[in-house]
DNA sequence: CTTGACCTTAGAGTTAACTCTAAGTTTATA
DNA sequence: TATAAACTTAGAGTTAACTCTAAGGTCAAG
């Protein structure tokens, strides 16, 4: 049985982390002393590490609470379930990556456009870039 | 001249969006009627556009206050600082990318190992990574 | 028996960038 | 002149996921 900074030193997680999990439903102490200090059992740990890889791939701390209600049900429910979950997460990374990728290439496109050096900006080619206002066009800057 | 509702649909923000961009330094009304109405000027919706595109590139709102004090004074800023702000916007942007590429590598392999189909979820690919607590270790799913 | 590390709670604060509300005023139109 | 659309302000609410604080209780070691 562990205490919340045991737990915490095992996972990763910080005691705040773990206490903010139980009100959110994720991680809970199967004991607790007279006192009122939380101990978690093995199973309990095990929960925890499940909770803390699923947010470290990138489920929301309300995708890992569907998550776990599958996972302690999982006979009442089909992979379909999870991956429908799991698809969902990844359209979401997919989507964000595209933007990041766009930002990317035309902060790219601008620092290439630039000396970059100690030269007044008064004809700097970035400022210029962002009043063009079609900045963002494809094919504008890069021409 | 162009009231607040007119410099929105011209720039595609909000009217609430500018007031907010105002009180945080970004956008003026060079003028106001008597009732307190603003007013914009080409020059206002010149700003207003730039600080859209700067927007639109990823640059945060304080970014966009720094090139924004550049811009009104370019001579006595350089191309250097102009590019260093931008360096370091595609830094935080590459560092997002490299995270979310990360995420969706998993979800990928976490959504090929799974059939996906209507079986229940009792012997579920998906969940026993989740479990496996190393789900994130390269090669351990993957093999 | 005291010290210090660790624990408890409720609840407030953080961050970024909006987004909305309420209550009232102004302006354009029919 | 009446009505609707557009405008004004200050300030609160939203979102996600923590993160921290205050004020106090518990426990092991010396």
């Amino acid at each position: 049985m562990l205490r919340i900074g045991e737990l915490a030193t095992k996972t990763g997680l910080t005691a705040h982390t773990i206490r903010f999990y139980e009100k959110s439903g994720l991680i809970n102490a199967s004991q607790r002393s007279e006192s009122g200090y939380r101990y978690y059992t093995d199973t309990d740990v095990r929960q925890a590490e499940f909770v803390k890889t699923a947010r470290k791939i990138g489920f929301s701390v309300d995708d890992v609470s569907t998550l776990l209600s599958i996972r302690v049900d999982k006979s009442n429910h089909t992979c379909q379930d999870v991956t429908e979950i799991t698809q969902r997460k990844l359209n979401d990374v997919n989507e964000k990556i595209s933007e990041l990728l766009l930002m990317q290439q035309t902060l790219k496109i601008l620092l290439n456009s630039c000396c970059g050096g100690p030269e007044s900006a008064t004809h700097c080619s970035i400022m210029e870039a962002l009043d063009a206002s079609n900045a963002l066009k494809p094919g504008i800057i890069a021409e």
